[in-house]
DNA sequence: TGGTTGCATAACTAAATGGTAATATACGTG
DNA sequence: CACGTATATTACCATTTAGTTATGCAACCA
């Protein structure tokens, strides 16, 4: 799709898209449904309340930021996942995620540390604070 | 709505709000400054070419997602960065990343050791993919 | 006290989004 | 060919979003 620097520095208008994309709980449900194989559009139409067109838009949203790809199978166009940039967006929210839970741990670290491997210790004092 | 529930461990509307406050590229910019400390609404705006009221608006919708709260110093309203919703966020993301990697890895796959590894490889062509 | 600073709120606009119904197109089959 | 099936496209509508200008207001300061 686009070169990949080695300073994972990610193409603002390409992570706007992702991000949008993944913001409507029907076009997570669709890229959920995927996962285990592809499907065609009224095969994903089936569980909504919504009309056939209404998925293709939405099929065209997530193929527009690459999550999708369609192939076809007759007068099927059958719809399977794309993994790369679902990573992209991953690895720009890891970043983040890492870099103020280190700053900003104290209860949100804990809370995390409780869910993952006990390998740090839990913090205790309250950053500062203005009143 | 979400046919699958087994992806739904978080709350949709949640993850919607959230996805949709990182759709954004003026947000992430105050998130990224955010990272080295808080600001305040002024010392948000000024890197950008937008009015005051526009960066208190996504101040206030980072601010109704969590990702800020804020303080109060005299006049000054300070933004500072929380953790939580981010979580969810990468969490809802790398469970998708990882099992789809897992499913649909292969070229996938390879690229992203690439993208890990110091020493880039040249690269080769690539069968699936069309522009 | 009155002025300035820091921010919020209101009212408006343009554009994007998410949906609809109706129609068109492409393909396989009898 | 004609027909059914699967999907795309078009035209339209309502709502949301991202921005603006103008104004309000609380807190500090001279």
């Amino acid at each position: 799709m686009q070169p990949f620097s080695y300073t994972q520095s990610f193409s603002p208008a390409r992570l706007d898209a992702t991000f949008g994309a993944l913001a409507d709980p029907t076009r997570r449900a669709i890229l959920a449904r995927l996962m285990v194989g592809e499907a065609t559009v009224l095969e994903l139409a089936l569980p909504f309340a919504m009309t056939q067109p209404a998925i293709s838009k939405h099929i065209k949203v997530l193929e527009k930021v690459g999550l999708v790809t369609r192939g076809r199978d007759a007068q099927r166009r059958p719809v399977r996942l794309e993994a790369q940039p679902m990573r992209e967006a991953t690895e720009w929210l890891e970043r983040y995620r890492k870099h103020w839970e280190a700053n900003f741990g104290r209860l949100d670290g804990l809370l995390q540390e409780m869910e993952a491997a006990p390998e740090r210790k839990p913090r205790k004092k309250m950053p500062r604070r203005k009143p």
